[in-house]
RNA sequence: GGUCCGUUGGUCUAGUUGGUUUAGGACGCAUCCCUGUCACGGAUGAGAUCACGCGUUCGAGUCGCGUACGGACCGCCA
């Protein structure tokens, strides 16, 4: 029997036509004389009918059916007696005529239905039955719509489809990598790429101008709800190309994902944000601006003022900052504060000020300190009765962090997000450099290979400080994700080796390490830059899903274990000795 | 590497201050009945050494410690 259509795209045009189906049975119905099953395939459900005085044949082995079975069934659609209004094919059944059972299924260990209980790890175990839950098959037809309007893109602007190895050499920075022994070469590694970055420079020096890939990138860190270890990028890079270029480029691609996968006019060209600007405003580096409530300096106003903490912190040459919560007076009772206070200490912040606009001033812990500034400080926050403030004082940094979090924390309890909103901006004009605590040094906020200011290039100059060196970077923001982030290279080699310099890179590490990039500078490279679109991340966003393991067919698991192959495992002794590889003692397991 | 939380039939879960619980329920499963269901309905039944180990106690699903597995967050993610 040859499939004549899809079970789930059964519609009342087939109606009186002979229909031959193939698919898993999603739930049988036995009334006793009058077998119902809903056939599933990867378009959906169809009732199928079995009346046992009409075709006893057929009805027997419909009798039999089980959930997971397998069957094809041949027979005439028609209109429902009671139609079925909840589903896409409820105004229509096949009556069966005749019907084989392909495979037999065991009971599924969880029920194949979009309220699933099942926990995660359960689901990860038995990925292809989780994947044929409609919501999962939902986010893989998104994930291969996406990817194809990308191909045509890109293809239809003249970018050239090219890929760089995955087994490449592991470079310094930047991430841990994932290593391969070498068999060849005792004692030697690849490294998994962390992304096609140098490679698809080098491409640019070959002179391809335009390229694109679906790349995929490994990165030995820790996992969370929107990072894995192995992810996918779409991967830019165009020669002769100024910043706004690759945006304007980007935009492109983005406008046409939305309408063709979504249906969703968005406009062009998006908000371009100052990196300073958002930081000062949003606490962020990824804004969400489908909401206000800004960030406001008021050190100006409190430095002054009876409250010793303002006061001494604007002294010590750090800042006083400050959200007002339109509404929040009534719905946050001084032990709800409390527990965001104790939240925004992992920010380093010390404490959370606050108070209440009432119709006879300020009330609340600190309101005596502040009343004489009330008229000052409500004007600046733009506050009014029945607001709540929340002030963090600190460095740079702290008030950063703590107020970006209590300003989207606020706004999703307050209700003030717009959850159908699709907000895309660049974030521009980042700093070159910024200080690591934890290596006690500096490190390239995008990549070393990141251009400079044009403006900015005498910073790299002896006697000057780098560290105050803006970047031609640029982040592409959705709804305060970062979905993607790019650069204009570098592609003076003076410029390069200085920029190597500032951190920290001696000039025969540099050889050692970025040699053929350098070498490649010296040999008629273009100006040129580029950008690198999370896939994964970007799909979970377009497809609201809850985290990034649902768009990803066959994810690692918060311990970077793939639970379903229970990867990763150990290997033979004799592929150890092909590797060189010895595991010490305390490591080893049966 | 750190902090916190969790683990009870196939699945999801209830289980109070340690003792009337033969560890309860729902879904699923099996058998029987049922001709318009679509969360079908009705009846009956099977299915759990409460993750593992050690300890405290007259007595542990319940308290403590350890291990394994899982989850969230911090560090980390140029």
């Amino acid at each position: 029997m040859k499939r004549t259509n899809y079970a789930g795209l059964t519609s009342e045009k087939q109606v009186g036509q002979t229909v031959v189906l193939k698919g898993w049975v999603a739930k049988q119905r036995n009334l006793g004389g009058l077998v119902f099953i809903d056939l599933r395939d990867r378009e959906g459900i169809v009732q199928l009918v079995f009346n046992e005085k009409e075709n006893e044949e057929a009805f027997k082995i419909a009798d039999q059916c089980r959930s997971e079975y397998v069957i094809e069934v041949s027979g005439k659609v028609r209109m429902r007696k009671d139609p079925n209004p909840d589903i896409p094919t409820g105004q229509i059944e096949v009556v069966v005529d005749t019907i084989n059972i392909l495979a037999k299924s065991q009971t599924p260990p969880f029920a194949i239905a979009d309220d699933v209980d099942a926990s995660e790890d359960l689901r990860l175990k038995y990925r292809y039955l989780d994947l044929r839950r409609p919501e999962m098959m939902r986010y893989l037809k998104i994930r291969s719509k996406v990817t194809s309007v990308v191909h045509n893109y890109y293809d239809s602007e003249g970018f050239m489809d090219i890929e760089t190895p995955d087994l490449t050499r592991s470079t310094p920075e930047g991430a841990r990598d994932y290593v391969v022994p070498s068999r060849v070469y005792p004692g030697h590694f690849y490294a998994l790429p962390q992304s096609p970055q140098l490679f698809k420079q080098l491409l640019m020096a070959a002179g391809v101008d335009k390229y694109y890939q679906l790349a995929r990138c490994f990165r030995d860190e820790d996992l969370r709800g929107d990072r894995q270890p192995e992810f996918t990028q779409i991967d830019t890079e165009m020669s002769f190309a100024t910043a706004e270029d690759i945006q304007t480029e980007t935009e492109g691609l983005i406008k046409k994902i939305m309408k063709d996968v979504l249906g969703v006019e968005v406009k062009t060209p998006f908000q371009r944000m100052e990196w300073q600007e958002s930081m000062d405003c949003y606490g962020t580096d990824k804004p969400d601006t489908r909401f206000k409530m800004l960030i406001t300096d008021v050190s100006d106003i409190v430095k002054d003022s009876s409250f010793k903490v303002f006061a001494n912190t604007v002294k010590d040459g750090n800042y006083v900052r400050a959200i007002c919560v339109p509404g929040g007076a009534d719905k946050y009772s001084r032990k709800k504060i409390s527990e965001k206070e104790d939240y925004i200490k992992r920010f380093h912040a010390k404490g959370l000020a606050w108070v209440k606009v009432t119709s006879d001033g300020y009330s609340g812990p600190v309101a005596k300190f502040l009343k004489d500034k009330a008229s000052q400080l409500n004007e600046k926050l733009g506050a009014n009765e029945g607001d709540l403030i929340l002030f963090v004082a600190g460095s740079f940094q702290v008030v950063c962090g703590a107020l970006g979090y209590l300003r989207e924390n606020f706004a999703h309890e307050m209700g003030m997000i717009d959850y159908d909103k699709w907000n895309y901006l660049w974030v521009v004009n980042w700093p070159m450099f910024e200080y690591d605590e934890g290596r006690g040094r500096w490190i390239a906020a995008h990549h070393p290979f990141t251009m400079l200011n044009e403006e900015d290039l005498h910073y790299l100059e002896p006697g000057e400080d780098p560290h105050k060196a803006h970047a031609q970077s640029y982040d592409i923001i959705l709804n305060g994700h970062e979905i993607g982030g790019g650069s204009i290279r570098i592609h003076r080699p003076d410029v390069q080796e200085k920029v190597l310099k500032a951190l920290g890179f001696t000039k025969e590490r540099a050889e050692r390490n970025f040699g053929f990039l350098i070498h490649a500078l010296q040999m008629g490279m273009p100006p040129e830059g580029g950008l690198a679109f999370g896939l994964d991340r970007y799909v979970m966003l377009l497809a609201k899903a809850d985290n990034i393991r649902d768009v990803i067919p066959f994810p690692k698991n918060s311990k970077a274990v793939e639970p379903m192959t229970a990867a990763p495992g150990t290997i033979t002794q004799e592929q150890l000795d092909e590797s060189h590889l010895i595991i010490k003692d305390q490591d080893k397991k049966d």
